[in-house]
DNA sequence: GTGAAAGCGCTAACAA
DNA sequence: TTGTTAGCGCTTTCAC
């Protein structure tokens, strides 16, 4: 039927222009545009015409060259660690969650500070119209640096800075949904291991000292050095081995350090939860996986995803201020990693 | 020093442009330009002088800008799917390889079929040079489009067009590794769970039926359906129940469904590897983790990443024809999961 | 509905 | 080293 079977201009790219896509069917320049944006201004015949003879000819608007000529763009970057399963379900959601504000999403993946830092530089560098950190690790003053720039939110981690926005965790309360519980089975003897140079370490560890005294065990509080990773988790086992009989509970920093912290306790002929309860948290998609089914905190990710575009569209497009700090409460999740504290025969209950 | 404290045009943006850039550290626009992509034809300390300035200001290429600019971009589109920590180490793994040959990489993440078309349409849009798409699950015909657009690798997966390169596991040697070895520790009743809808079960399926062959096992093949979640495994598991005592040992279709498998097994009071063996596939992350660690077969993601990025890099630098599949082999990870049959008294090892 | 025109911020080639 | 220039492909405004 079409008659005007014209070649796509060799325009270095390769691809089919505007103005190819117009020639092709029949429109003017202007009419494509207007299409191919769902701008008002052209028929429903001309419309379907139009879309058909792009998709025909493989025609897609040029994205950059739409960004740069929309200026300021509805373009939300979001930086994340790749290799988190916890994190990706979030980015899920953004994704989600700006899509039906009208937003896009430009993703910048990372795996150390120094990738970090290139990827947030890159997703200023496509003129994202607000940044979203999922868990940065970047020091503050690269955040005020990007915070110069347009908004930011950062994603389970506050950082002291006036004009960033965040969505974290109340630990507190997380670190004491876990106290309480144990407390709640008969366990007295808790200690926790720590999350060391992890960001949110102190927070639990504060909430984890508060709870305990909450209860009167302040006498109890026993911390010792961990970290964030199965690995660190193992070391503590080591670590709180020689003193098993000291406690018949153990609050670790996180999911990952749980998990190796059990592990090892187990190779060490020490049970859990038989010998030992131990509790996670975080409440990522592994962490209540199977086999160990641990007792944990729960985080609602979609939650963090709807608070954070919603900031950021406050930002944009109401020009709210920055510096406001959402806070989400955690829930617990009953595992199989903690169990109540066997009452030896003659001996009572502690007070 | 600087005198000519001027502030950043009112451009819309609200941000500096290498016209702001170059005007704040007294050089002229051409000269900002050649030092910002480091171009020859700048003395060192003006090149010193005007990165200093660009911080001090601010300033970030506009990438929009830079791309639409130079027309075919360095730019490679990986489009994977979130929520995958198998996935997320060959993503890193790709910005790595992709960094070293002067490429940048802009990432599209995706949650199903629908989202993945979104994101490889976006990644096209972007005008990406080329297009590796991980673990895809977009139907042939879509790829064929895309095919059209850019040259394209698939990994993980192969499709069947002509013009589209991959990167896969060797299935059959895979599943080989792990009969050879569970034949090697004395297993001759080992049954496979299938991955059902899974795009790679059929290979593993065969190449489970050849090594069984091989060893003169034919008698002793058994395929049970399965799938490739947890959820799989589990209900897979409940199948096997009855007929527990027919077989020493178990491939499971991939790791999710070997873990789901053992969680379910335990249950129900069948000790893994105690009363029966079990093995994964994948190799991932989280699959060899505590405190399965299972035994299975690993993929090195690496090098899934050098490949497909050499492969990207032939195609476009050096015209190569698309077609290609590469072929990783994969090894064998010996965990707990399995052991050795124990042969009862009285009885002889068959042949 | 059309057609013209300006210009987003940048690269790259050129002559000075 | 500099200043000039011509676009990349698109959006958007305007008069027709």
């Amino acid at each position: 039927m079409s008659n005007q079977q014209q070649e796509p201009r060799a325009n270095g790219t390769g691809k089919p222009t505007l103005r190819d896509l117009a020639a092709a069917a029949g429109v003017s320049f202007s009419l494509a545009s207007i299409v191919m944006r769902d701008a008002p201004g052209a028929s429903e015949s001309t419309r379907a015409r139009v879309k058909r003879v792009a998709e025909e000819i493989g025609y897609r608007p040029n994205l950059a060259a739409r960004f740069l000529r929309r200026g300021r763009s509805r373009l939300i970057g979001v930086s994340y660690r790749l290799n988190s399963p916890y994190l990706a379900d979030v980015v899920r959601s953004i994704y989600a969650a700006a899509g039906a504000a009208g937003y896009d999403v430009v993703l910048g993946g990372w795996y150390d500070t120094d990738s970090e830092r290139k990827a947030a530089s890159t997703l200023v560098g496509y003129r994202s119209a607000a940044l979203i950190l999922v868990g940065p690790t970047l020091p503050s003053t690269d955040l005020a640096q990007l915070a110069e720039q347009e908004p930011i939110v950062t994603l389970y981690v506050r950082k002291s800075l006036p004009s960033a926005d965040s969505v974290i965790t109340n630990e507190h309360l997380g670190m004491r949904l876990l106290v309480d519980y144990l407390v709640g089975i008969g366990h007295r003897a808790i200690a926790h291991v720590d999350g060391g140079a992890a960001v949110v370490s102190e927070a639990r560890r504060v909430g984890y000292r508060h709870a305990m005294e909450a209860h009167g065990l302040g006498e109890q509080v026993r911390i010792v050095p961990g970290g964030e990773t199965l690995e660190a988790g193992v070391a503590a086992a080591d670590r709180l081995a020689p003193e098993a009989g000291a406690h018949t509970a153990i609050t670790a920093f996180n999911d990952d350090c749980a998990h190796g912290l059990i592990d090892r306790l187990e190779s060490l002929g020490i049970a859990v939860p038989g010998n030992l309860s131990v509790t996670g948290f975080d409440g990522g998609r592994y962490s209540t996986f199977l086999p160990h089914h641990l007792t944990t905190v729960r985080q609602d990710h979609e939650r963090y995803a709807q608070l954070s575009v919603q900031r950021v569209i406050e930002r944009l497009e109401h020009g709210a201020e920055g510096g406001q700090h959402a806070v989400v409460e955690p829930s617990l999740v009953i595992g199989r990693s903690t169990r109540p504290v066997v009452v030896k025969a003659g001996s009572t209950p502690a007070a």
